[in-house]
RNA sequence: GCCGAAGUGGCGGAAUAGGUAGACGCGCAGGACUUAAAAUCCUGUUCACAGUAAUGUGAGUGUGGGUUCGAUUCCCACCUUCGGUACCA
């Protein structure tokens, strides 16, 4: 086409002397590397031969479980971020396979959920048409960079083969209790049993039940109260509480998509409001979710942010009494020990004894407080952390000085942890001290070693004063005293309390799966498992509505079923279908259970899972939490499901930004002007990427692609308008994101996957860029031109491989092996770089080193591998043909070049034979020109030689 | 504040059971081919100083110390950047 071009404008002298000197040119082009060709020939192979496609009946092969973190198919498609991980995966799932393992590599579609959602409604389509459309292209920029996924695995979260089994499992948790005593999930009904048997006093169960009741109350009570009782053990049940509700999104949130005080989806607010709910008893796994961490391979990172979202801390709960008042005060204190420089209480606005405790005199105060502290957003309480606060007019009593207790109640307590009240200790405490401080309350020193009068002491280091019967004791030691003391008195107990919540799991939502239960008389039903599933309606109006309540509140139809019960109408969130989908990719197609336990304890746990660390906490808590319930309940082997988990780091995009005048519509080169006027004067203007070359936009790229037909440019003296390059997220946003499917066009799938190999350590972060990718291009064009002649004939010989030759190539298979297993991939790229480069400069064609070279570079660049092991006379896929293994006697090396030191700087190098002798060297050295030319006349101390390495001689 | 990761040429980055710092690639400079350009190939490229040059000398892996014959790698203190998290008692 473009020589066509030319052809055209070129008037008929010129065109004749231009054909002649193009023909040999021409010639020499055919020759050439081609990727487009190449790459859509072996993808057409792939597909129509099946070649991905494996048997997931276990068998005798080792096998191996290489797992992506699977896409919510948004809108964007994909950009060049995302396939980092999908190629890291697809490297290591070839690479096993050519090593003999039976490899399940699939890739999926989390479909269901918020973002799919919003993005439909943004389009003002139905977010089942728009889900289809983004997995569909999101699959086809997946084809194009040739992964090797089993396209018999792929699976959606939103179709109803699926989510009839998150469903189910929904209902299993709806099902099932847990026992502290065995650590186990147990059938409900076995609970019921121990009820009717013995009330609930000697049950220890992870539950949200406070009353103790006998056998005889059991029997006493209604229908909907026995039902009240058991949700308050259920595994997943229905309860009244405090949300995150965010009424831009119009629905309730998890913790883990709040940050901030904002949903992570959106920037939207969210406020606390008090909301019925499906939750989820993830506390109840809390242990296990904490020790499970010592079992699996992750990094440091994720399971620092998993122990700190779990938050486990060991205390003392104590009860205290108030004074004139039946009620007790429960507090938890971590710090049991300072209970003598307790001088207030505190309680959340929220507390249950916030009325109790009230009395009449600052009942109006008090009010005022709790209605203003309810109604402050969680952003507000965030940002101002200066202690507000109201005394209730009650006092608690001491437990152990029987002192005067203050009650007071202020927002720096909250509800949500330990039991929503607080002994307050000021010496020892930041908020405490800077609360007392406030209120004019006393504070009290039990722990020497701070100053108080300018701070409080929270070292758990010093010996306590002023404290009875632990005054001289260490901290540790009075802590476990103390705690002795309060059990030993009947005043509290020892108690661990985890900062982490129960999960809410309904969403005020159309896109997600339909709870499955149905009501009546205030009583939830699980729909019978042969009911399952419950489908999801088909609606016109699926918008939020607003309120806090579900858009299928509208589907009356579907709401109310004939026997006159009622369909839940909430959905679930978009973790549901993600906490699973890795059990269900090799039996993807089971109408008999969700994922058949022969199969799963041939495949689980997954070997190699690989992700963005932002799932570090949501997804990842909340899939082994599932997993470690369907143990429980006998219908998986593993306690955890991935054995290794890798994050891979973000891609950002580097961005263009240019300078328009904040009065005029005249855009000025970055170069013409300072950073006081560029944020004075100016206004900063994302310039779409694909206009901008090396901090240069190219004008007429922007008139043709801009609306902005008018824009005036100031150029600088070359001519040129120069932008600013500012690193950030790559986002559609900032007109920053690169289409991999550009990419792949311009330089070829097998380009773009070493590349972003080449760039950098797999778990690093690191920006875009396409300079440098002609490197690898250089380097995929000598790889073929090695194999192939200008004349498009094969160079390979039949002739035998060197010493040399063979050397070369065995360390180079040792070295991608050893790396690969690594996940080192960016180091395997220059081993094969000078690899080639030294076969192409000795002008080696031995077919004994080509072949199996190919096998090695195959993960890597499959399109050129399949192409050249044909071309080769290779008669299966190159997935077919075994990696080779590497051979120790090919790399056994008789001589080293020593580099030798004098007092610890190289001066010269020395070849020795690797069996000299201490005395052999030394002598050598004692004789080298130049060796003693440094030592100037002086005799050695000591001669270090290190065996392969170095010689050093220290004067 | 706390937890985690990381600081190496103009740039992306190599090298850590302590052993030649800067592999490989980009960029840049020079050269070959070409009427010319593109493409391709070759050479050079950490910095400073000296020399016409080959080369030589010194410094050098965020900063300051320490251990060692030898430290990018280990130890101590600090600085900076990024990510997570935060009134969690």
């Amino acid at each position: 086409m473009i020589y066509s071009e030319i052809f055209f404008k070129l008037k008929p002298p010129f065109f004749c002397c231009f054909f002649v000197l193009l023909c040999p040119k021409q010639k020499k082009i055919m020759g050439q590397y081609h990727h487009r060709g190449i790459e859509q020939k072996w993808r057409q192979y792939w597909r129509e031969k099946k070649t991905f496609i494996i048997d997931k009946n276990p068998s005798d092969k080792p096998k191996y479980y290489v797992l992506d973190m699977f896409p919510y198919p948004s809108g964007s498609g994909l950009h060049v971020g995302h396939p980092l991980g999908y190629i890291a995966t697809d490297i290591i799932a070839r690479y096993k396979r050519a090593k003999g393992f039976n490899v399940l590599h699939p890739m999926g579609f989390d479909a269901f959920g918020l973002p799919a959602e919003q993005y439909a409604i943004e389009r003002g389509v139905h977010p089942a048409i728009t889900t289809e459309e983004n997995a569909k292209r999101y699959w086809e920029q997946m084809s194009l960079l040739g992964f090797s996924y089993d396209p018999d695995c792929v699976l959606r979260t939103s179709d109803k083969d699926y989510y009839k089994w998150t469903q189910w499992i929904f209902l299993q948790l709806f099902g099932h209790y847990y026992c502290n005593d065995t650590q186990q999930a147990r059938p409900i009904t076995e609970l019921e049993q121990v009820f009717e048997a013995e009330g609930n006093q000697q049950i220890n169960a992870a539950t949200s039940a406070k009353d103790k009741f006998s056998a005889a109350d059991w029997k006493n009570f209604t229908p909907q109260e026995k039902q009240s009782v058991l949700m308050q053990y259920r595994l997943a049940y229905h309860s009244f509480g405090y949300v995150n509700w965010c009424p831009a999104l119009g629905t309730v949130l998890a913790n883990d998509e709040v940050k901030d005080g904002k949903s992570e989806r959106g920037g939207h607010p969210v406020e606390r409001r008090k909301m019925p709910q499906w939750v989820l008893r993830i506390t109840a796994y809390a242990d296990r979710l904490l020790s499970g961490l010592n079992t699996v391979d992750f990094s440091e990172s994720i399971k620092a942010s998993q122990t700190n979202w779990i938050g486990k801390s060991e205390g003392g709960q104590i009860r205290y009494a108030i004074e004139g008042k039946s009620e007790t005060l429960e507090i938890f204190t971590t710090r049991p020990d300072t209970i003598f420089g307790n001088t207030y209480m505190v309680i959340a606005p929220e507390h249950d004894l916030v009325e109790t405790l009230t009395t009449p005199e600052q009942k109006t105060e008090v009010e005022t407080y709790v209605k203003w502290a309810k109604n402050r957003s969680e952003r507000e309480r965030q940002s101002d952390t200066t202690k507000t606060g109201v005394f209730t007019g009650s006092y608690a009593i001491h437990p152990f000085s029987g002192e005067k207790l203050p009650v007071w109640i202020a927002d720096y307590v909250l509800i949500g942890y330990g039991t929503g009240a607080i002994m307050a200790v000021p010496a020892h405490d930041e908020r405490d001290y800077e609360f007392a401080g406030k209120f004019g309350l006393p504070v009290r020193e039990v722990v020497q070693g701070g100053n108080i009068e300018t701070e409080a002491y929270v070292a758990k280091d010093g010996i306590l004063t002023n404290s009875d019967f632990i005054n001289g004791m260490t901290v540790a030691k009075a802590i476990d005293t103390m705690l002795e003391a309060i059990e030993g008195r009947g005043i509290g107990k020892r108690q661990i309390t985890y900062r982490m919540r129960d999960v809410i799991w309904s969403r005020q939502r159309y896109w997600g799966e339909p709870t499955p239960f149905k009501i009546k008389d205030g009583i939830y039903y699980p729909v019978n498992e042969d009911e399952l599933p419950v489908e999801l309606p088909e609606m016109e109006d699926f918008k939020p509505t607003g309120r806090p309540e579900s858009p299928l509140i509208k589907a009356t139809e579907w709401r109310h079923l004939p026997d006159g019960f009622e369909r839940e109408t909430n959905t679930m969130p978009g973790a549901a279908g993600s906490s699973w989908y890795f059990l269900r990719y090799f039996d993807r197609d089971n109408t008999m259970t969700f994922s058949e336990k022969k199969k799963s304890d041939y495949w689980m746990p997954v070997d190699l899972y690989l992700g963005g660390a932002e799932h570090a906490v949501g997804h990842l808590l909340y899939s082994r939490f599932w997993t470690k319930f369907l143990k429980d309940i006998g219908k998986v082997s593993v306690e955890e499901p991935y054995k290794k988990l890798v994050n891979q780091g973000m891609i950002q995009g580097t961005s263009a930004i240019a300078y328009r005048h904040k009065e005029s519509n005249r855009f000025v080169s970055a170069d013409l002007m300072n950073d006081t006027e560029k944020e004075t004067l100016y206004s900063d203007i994302h310039m779409d990427v694909r206009w901008v070359r090396a901090n240069v936009l190219d004008v007429e790229k922007f008139r043709k692609g801009t609306q902005n037909k008018d824009a005036e440019f100031t150029l600088n003296d070359k001519n040129e308008f120069r932008t600013d390059s500012v690193v950030e997220k790559m986002s559609k946003r900032y007109f920053n994101t690169v289409d991999p499917a550009d990419v792949c066009e311009e330089y070829g799938a097998d380009t773009l996957r070493i590349y972003e190999m080449f760039l950098g350590p797999l778990e690093m972060s690191k920006p875009w860029s396409t300079e440098g990718i002609e490197g690898v291009v250089r380097f995929l064009r000598r790889v073929y031109s090695w194999y192939v002649d200008d004349n498009e004939q094969l160079t390979l010989t039949e002739e035998p491989a060197t010493k040399e030759e063979l050397k070369s190539l065995h360390k180079l298979i040792k070295k991608i092996s050893e790396d690969i297993e690594k996940l080192s991939f960016n180091t395997c790229v220059p081993a094969f770089m000078v690899f080639v480069k030294e076969m192409v400069e000795n002008k080696s064609f031995k077919k004994e080193i080509m072949l199996p070279f190919l096998s090695v570079l195959a993960p890597f660049a499959p399109h050129l591998c399949e192409e050249l092991n044909e071309r080769t006379g290779g008669s299966s896929t190159i997935l077919e043909v075994p990696f080779p293994d590497y051979d120790e006697a090919h790399l056994i090396e008789a001589e080293f070049e020593y580099p030798i030191q004098i007092n610890g700087k190289v001066r010269t190098k020395i070849l020795f034979s690797l069996t000299a002798t201490q005395e052999e060297v030394e002598s050598t050295l004692a004789a080298d020109k130049e060796v003693s030319r440094w030592l100037e006349g002086k005799t050695p101390k000591k001669v270090i030689i290190v065996n392969k390495r170095i010689i050093n001689v220290v004067v």
